[in-house]
DNA sequence: CAGTGAGCGAGCTTCCGCTTGACTT
């Protein structure tokens, strides 16, 4: 028996303290890890509780606001928050002092008070405090200054709060009724969705201009006298390909020598420490994690103890931390590497309650742990390091070329690291990066000096499309408009991917032809090349109905789709909690002009389906147009006006109803087609809801994605159609069991054996075919989590309890 | 799994921002 039950000890982060006698204070933080740091610092007279984030909210039925008693909101303890509160109730009973230690900012505040409120505290024995670091000093200090509740911040969040609830749960059901049921929009989604139907309109429209790029060879020698090619490019580029090989042309007699050679010193300075917005945009970058796995992965090395607190805004490193990097960069590298640095936020409505995202202990370099962990601790370590390292020092050399008989000059340009600083650990990656070139040294060469070229050519280049976003270049446009906060960019992207406004996907690469124009030898060759480009991998695309959404929106309520709108109401937020203005005020104003258009919309605007009418059916005559459908975009021959029905088609996955040509169109109502006999039964080629796919006697076979419905032969559909018969009977592995209850069986990732509808995995120790009944007991034992959906890094599931069946 | 393209129509859906789990048949 080789089989290991591998036990998963699981992190206990509950609440219940291990301690019999009831403390004289009781500390309450937000997250259940920064409780247990904590409490090791203060104590046996300190006890540390989590309030797990909020504990209330607006009520989920309804609106949760009472518009007639002047915005009163009706707060309600969550369902999940029920048993953390009596906790907590039944702590604050015993306990002397209460001190109330959310986070320093505006949600924290307001939780500080959620929680004096629905404890039903008292003023005269609760105290508000706060840390900005998780050091003994740091808390000890708080402790000897607290202060009362800030009632002002408290305001600003309600009307945060209230905001959010009124243009979420009064736009949405609008959308209900004009254009779908179940939709959603938002202050954040809505902008975030805008951003990427824009971008692929500038994508759809661009055009791509060409010219001719010139760059030469020169035959040169190195220090040593040893052959060396020096690379340079033309300053100018030329339009026309006429220009370009009379420039040629020109060059075939002319004489090359050096003008002049410039250098110059430059600099590197490394990037600040991770927040949560810049740690998403490498790790993606670096690692190819999506924006979900690296916050699952950092709140692991969180728990862990590994890291500080993974959702910050925050650039800030403690001094405790400075000066620890400060030890270990000597001894890595020496003093001179050394160069402490105290960064600042710029970002916009930055609240900065937290550190910037770091290792908790400097002095460890990597990490026993999951490779994904490891490799993220990794980052962040060379990340925090660099930061307190000394810049590099670099010299940029640049060498011109002159060209007898042309004002145009050549130009190399080589760039060697004089002191390497910081680089030493970390570079900082950069999205979408164009061609670079001419790096790396360059040969001595001398004033006046005269070159001999052995090649020179005219390459066609042309204009790149504005990049698609990817989920991190998304949260990095959000942060920069101050829209959505560290918590909440990842569920976001959820969103709006769930809500299918929104698709990750990729695009293959175009060929495109271009021109290439040799000289060599004093010839001159004028040849077609072809190049693929503009492929795109995991970037986001918007859907059809995220076009009509957006178009909707933008048209009936353009203020809430203003780029500025968030940092327009953050001022006002500020406002409120410098006690300049009333919060029910600001709500106020803000309603006043909101609602009505509201129910504006709701009676005066048509039903959105995005109708685009493509032209005429040339067989029939009648109208051809395109739509979005009950079940999803749809072309039609004809209008439900005339008399004889609309025939329908649906779209294909990767066709857009912004986009589709007519021709294209057409094509779609070729299918179901008929493509022949086998076995004596006919087989049809069509597309359904799960793709394309052949029907024959009965039966359906997947099309795999390579092959075109149009295109399919009746010889290749009849290879389909044996290669999944054939699959289907190596499927069954063995049947194990006195009723066969158990069944080994051959699946898309491997060998797995499946009892009672329920799927297990089989270790990759252990020979799929040799399993034995007492062994899958054992692994359905091992599995508890088997058959249970994975959760995503999704907002909250709709209540399911409320539906029960 | 793979047709559909409509309104006798119940009752439901939805926001953003804090934080981590998960009652048992």
């Amino acid at each position: 028996m080789y089989l290991s039950i591998f036990v998963i000890l699981q992190k206990k982060l509950e609440n219940t303290p291990n301690k019999t006698s009831m403390s004289k204070n009781l500390v309450i933080v937000e997250s259940p890890a920064k409780a247990k740091t904590i409490e090791k610092f203060l104590g046996s007279d300190y006890q540390v509780m989590s309030s797990f984030g909020h504990i209330r909210d607006l009520a989920e039925k309804g609106i949760g606001i009472d518009f007639a008693n002047n915005y009163k909101p009706e707060y309600v303890v969550s369902t999940d928050k029920k048993k953390v509160v009596a906790e907590l109730k039944k702590a604050t009973k015993g306990a002397e002092v209460i001190w109330l230690a959310s986070d320093e900012d505006r949600e924290g505040e307001a939780i500080a008070w959620h929680l004096y409120d629905e404890l039903k505290l008292k003023d005269d024995n609760t105290k508000r405090i706060v840390f900005h670091e998780i050091t003994k000093d740091a808390i000890l200090n708080a402790i000897q200054n607290p202060r009362k509740i800030d009632l002002n911040l408290v305001d600003a969040q309600q009307a945060r709060r209230l905001l959010d609830r009124i243009v979420g749960f009064e736009l949405s059901p609008v959308l209900w009724r004009k254009i779908k049921p179940s939709l959603s929009a938002g202050r954040v989604q809505s902008v975030a969705v805008r951003l990427i139907v824009e971008r692929e309109r500038e994508v759809n429209k661009f055009e791509a201009e060409s010219a001719y790029k010139l760059s030469a060879l020169f035959n040169t020698t190195d220090i040593n006298g040893k052959a060396l090619v020096l690379k340079a490019a033309l300053q100018q580029r030329f339009t026309e390909k006429k220009d370009a090989l009379a420039f040629l042309e020109l060059c075939k007699k002319a004489q090359f020598s050096v003008a002049d050679i410039v250098k110059k010193p430059t600099k590197k300075s490394p990037a600040p420490p991770f927040t949560t917005s810049t740690l998403q945009q490498e790790a993606a970058r670096k690692l190819g994690f999506s924006v979900a796995q690296t916050m699952i992965v950092a709140q692991r090395l969180y728990e862990a103890g590994n890291i500080t607190y993974m959702r910050t805004d925050s650039v800030n490193l403690s001094s405790l931390a400075i000066g620890n990097s400060k030890t270990e960069i000597i001894a890595m590298a020496g003093e001179k590497y050394v160069h402490t640095r105290q960064f600042s936020t710029n970002t916009k409505g930055a609240q900065e309650a937290h550190e910037a995202i770091r290792p908790t202990y400097m002095n460890v370099h990597t990490i026993e742990a999951t490779s994904q962990e490891k490799k993220l601790y990794e980052l962040i370590w060379k990340r925090t390091i660099a930061s307190q390292m000394a810049d590099a020092e670099l010299e940029k050399t640049q060498i011109f070329i002159s060209i007898s008989g042309s004002k145009n000059q050549f130009v190399a340009t080589g760039e060697v690291i004089v002191f390497d600083g910081f680089l030493k650990v970390y570079l900082e990656s950069i999205d979408d990066e164009g061609d670079t070139e001419n790096e790396g040294l360059l040969p001595v060469l001398k004033k006046n000096e005269p070159l001999e070229y052995s090649e020179i050519d005219a390459q066609e280049r042309f204009t790149q499309k504005p990049p698609r976003y990817s989920e991190a270049s998304l949260v990095r446009r959000l942060e920069e408009l101050g829209i959505g906060r560290p918590s909440t960019y990842a569920p976001t992207i959820s969103t709006i991917q769930n809500r299918k406004y929104v698709e990750k996907g990729d695009r293959p690469a175009d060929k495109r032809d271009f021109n290439f124009i040799k000289l060599k030898h004093d010839k001159i060759t004028d040849t077609i090349k072809s190049e693929n480009t503009g492929a795109e991998k995991s970037k986001l695309f918007p859907t059809d109905i995220g076009g009509v959404v957006n178009d909707f929106l933008l048209d009936y309520f353009p203020d809430i789709l203003n780029f500025n709108f968030t940092a327009d109401v953050e001022k006002e937020f500020d406002n409120i909690a410098e006690g300049k203005i009333e919060w029910t005020k600001a709500i106020d104003k803000f309603y006043k002009k909101f609602h009505p258009i509201v129910e504006d919309t709701l009676k005066n605007s048509e039903r959105q389906v995005g109708e685009r009418i493509l032209g005429n059916d040339p067989a029939t005559g009648r109208q051809l147009s395109v739509k979005i459908g009950k079940f999803g975009p749809l072309a039609q021959i004809g209008t439900s006006e005339e008399e004889e029905k609309p025939v329908f088609a649906s779209l294909q996955r990767n066709q857009s109803i912004e986009s589709i040509t007519l021709e294209e169109a057409l094509e779609l109502f070729k299918l179901p087609r008929q493509i022949g006999d086998f076995e004596d039964k006919v087989m049809t080629v069509a597309v359904g809801r799960f793709g394309p796919y052949i029907r024959h006697d009965g039966s359906f076979y997947s099309l795999p994605s390579t092959d075109d419905p149009m295109q399919v032969t009746n010889e290749r559909a009849i290879e389909i159609i044996e290669t999944k018969r054939e699959l289907e009977k190596n499927r069954l592995i063995s049947s194990l069991g006195e009723n066969n209850e158990i069944q080994v069986l051959n699946g898309r990732f491997g060998p797995y054996f499946t009892c009672n509808k329920i799927n297990y995995k089989i270790p990759k120790t252990v020979e799929a075919a040799s399993l034995t009944f007492e062994q899958c007991q054992e692994l359905i034992a091992a599995q508890p989590d088997a058959g249970v959906k994975k959760k995503g890094f999704t907002r909250k599931a709709p209540s399911s309890n409320k539906t029960k069946k």
